[in-house]
DNA sequence: GAGCATTACTAATTCGCATTAGTAAACTCC
DNA sequence: GGAGTTTACTAATGCGAATTAGTAATGCTC
């Protein structure tokens, strides 16, 4: 259609209001330390506003020396509904304060996350998984000026999650434990640190290490692992996720087992479907609630102040408890 | 840590190469037109390689008048393993042809599209939703050289969803349906188009329209909607995804009821728990393929040859049969 | 009513890269 | 052996906004 002409610069935006490109700039940043009378704020305000003016971000940030994009690294799981509206919580409270975010579903082929900080050239990369030292260094190098989601946090966060599963089911009296990894990636990160919760939890409460075991999506095959676990008097399994647990569930429903009488069964998550399951499943929810307000604040705070607390906790594991334990 | 220091510009590399900025330039994009004996290359590389030179983005587009940036718009909903799946090949496939995949998860309080675009200066937009008239204007003078997404196509692909799962079940000789609406944003344009195909197959096939109702996740809640179906001597139910269907499911479960015996039910996405649902279910799996280089495509050619032909179908929906219908 | 500060601006420079317009040397070719 | 071409580069310019260094006009003070 409409050949994309010739975008609108800021000087097109002073011709307009009849003031300098340095003026328009000074308003619409409302640069400190100058005063602009409201008459030809007024002025160069409608003048953006009717050529609909957008600074170009690359020259924007070229002169400033920081662009205004933020990163955010998901993991290669699917997102649940849970994180999505994170996701949108911390994006509205980084648009609050001028900032923008984007998200890259890493552990990809596509090219590396400290290639795609140079590429969108942000300022900010933020991760769900922590990152290693070499990683933080090359996203440095690669420009950024901050960089969140290092540090044992999220390592943390993640066994409390185990830990909030185990001592649930621990409460119950079951004193033997099997943890349900997932059919694929059961050596990723995320599974083994909340599976060490798990552990720990067994270890602080004297009980024997649990039972881990991968279920695969597939209720014959989840069957066989029930069976397994039976032999071994299993009578309460934390799953590392909902979807997993629901799969436990299936197999047990195979061989006429009902949870939580036979074997209780909890999982993380707390996705939709865990609601309808039979029979419905407990779980924990990782509840980001605030954490999009907080993470945006600790952005924002060591992006201008230069070292800003680190952020304690951005996941709140919260235990749901519906009928399967 | 490491205050992070000055950038490695081009300049330190033909610094470091013994050559001028300019060469640097040319060995790294390949410019053609100029010829670069092989010993210079190499020195040239060698340098970057040492220095760990990566272009900063914003003196890049601002020069060369556009980003490599490719901003992917996601529908505020949950990302399947599916999509996200395509999402990385998508990415992977533009990043051959030196383009940077960033998502943004729509539909949310941040920024506006257009305004994301021009922040992050994205040179493409692709929309998993069509964009209406408007906002592909708006996108464009945000700086969007191509977008993409925009039209009729998402329309039909989502109803021939809709119409895959209605052939389905009408094969089975099913002959009054009901379609399983989300408990929330059931007014959604997805739900309707998904709905609207169900609602043409019926009418092709001189059958009643179908009963469209909401089901909430919540098996109390799903079993009196489930009752409602049976008055109407509904057999076979459509429900706008997995989630939907396996309330569904649930439903019938708890008045004793079996699928697909008394009710067929087929979902839409073929999320993992659908496997080991009670029983399996059935549904229709949007499967992505070979869709994200089929994009990479159609974005690269439309980016340097003027009009590439529009991308004719991103999603190929598929049955997937298993035991609830 | 001279001196100084403040107000309300603007001209000029800068950021780092791509690109255009050279230029000097080596290499044809008749 | 001089014109023309190719090779192998480099100097200079420009992209669009932020920023720095002004400047002219007005206000305030003693």
């Amino acid at each position: 259609m409409s050949r994309p002409s010739r975008r609108v610069t800021s000087a097109d935006v002073a011709r307009q209001a009849g003031v300098s490109q340095t003026t328009v700039s000074f308003v619409l940043n409302d640069t400190r330390g100058q005063t602009i009378p409201e008459e030809t704020r007024r002025r160069v305000l409608e003048a953006a506003r009717l050529l609909d003016y957008r600074p170009r971000a690359s020259a924007r940030s070229l002169a400033a020396g920081r662009s205004d994009v933020v990163l955010l690294a998901l993991p290669g799981v699917p997102i649940s509904a849970n994180l999505s509206r994170f996701i949108e919580e911390l994006a509205a409270a980084l648009a609050e304060r001028g900032l923008s975010l984007v998200t890259h579903l890493a552990e990809g082929h596509g090219r590396s996350l400290p290639d795609l900080c140079a590429a969108v050239d942000a300022s900010v990369v933020i991760g769900l998984v922590p990152f290693d030292e070499e990683t933080t260094e090359a996203l440095h190098r690669a420009g950024a000026l901050v960089v969140l989601g290092t540090g044992d946090q999220a390592r943390a966060e993640l066994r409390a999650i185990g830990r909030l599963q185990a001592e649930h089911v621990i409460g119950l009296g079951r004193e033997r434990l099997g943890y349900a990894l997932p059919g694929e990636h059961s050596t990723q990160f995320r599974v083994q640190e909340r599976l060490r919760g798990v552990v720990e939890a067994c270890a602080d409460h004297g009980l024997a290490e649990p039972i881990a075991l991968p279920v695969p999506m597939d209720t014959i095959h989840a069957g066989a692992t029930v069976d397994e676990w039976v032999r071994a008097s299993v009578t309460a399994v934390c799953a590392y996720n909902d979807e997993t647990a629901m799969a436990v569930l299936a197999g047990m429903n195979l061989r006429g087992l009902r949870a939580p009488d036979d074997i209780a069964v909890i999982g993380v998550g707390d996705v939709a479907t865990g609601q309808v399951s039979i029979p419905p499943l407990s779980t924990v929810s990782v509840d980001f609630g605030e954490a999009g307000k907080v993470l945006a604040q600790a952005v924002a705070d060591s992006l201008d102040g230069q070292d800003a607390p680190p952020v304690q906790s951005v996941s709140r594991p919260r235990l749901v408890q519906r009928e399967s334990a």
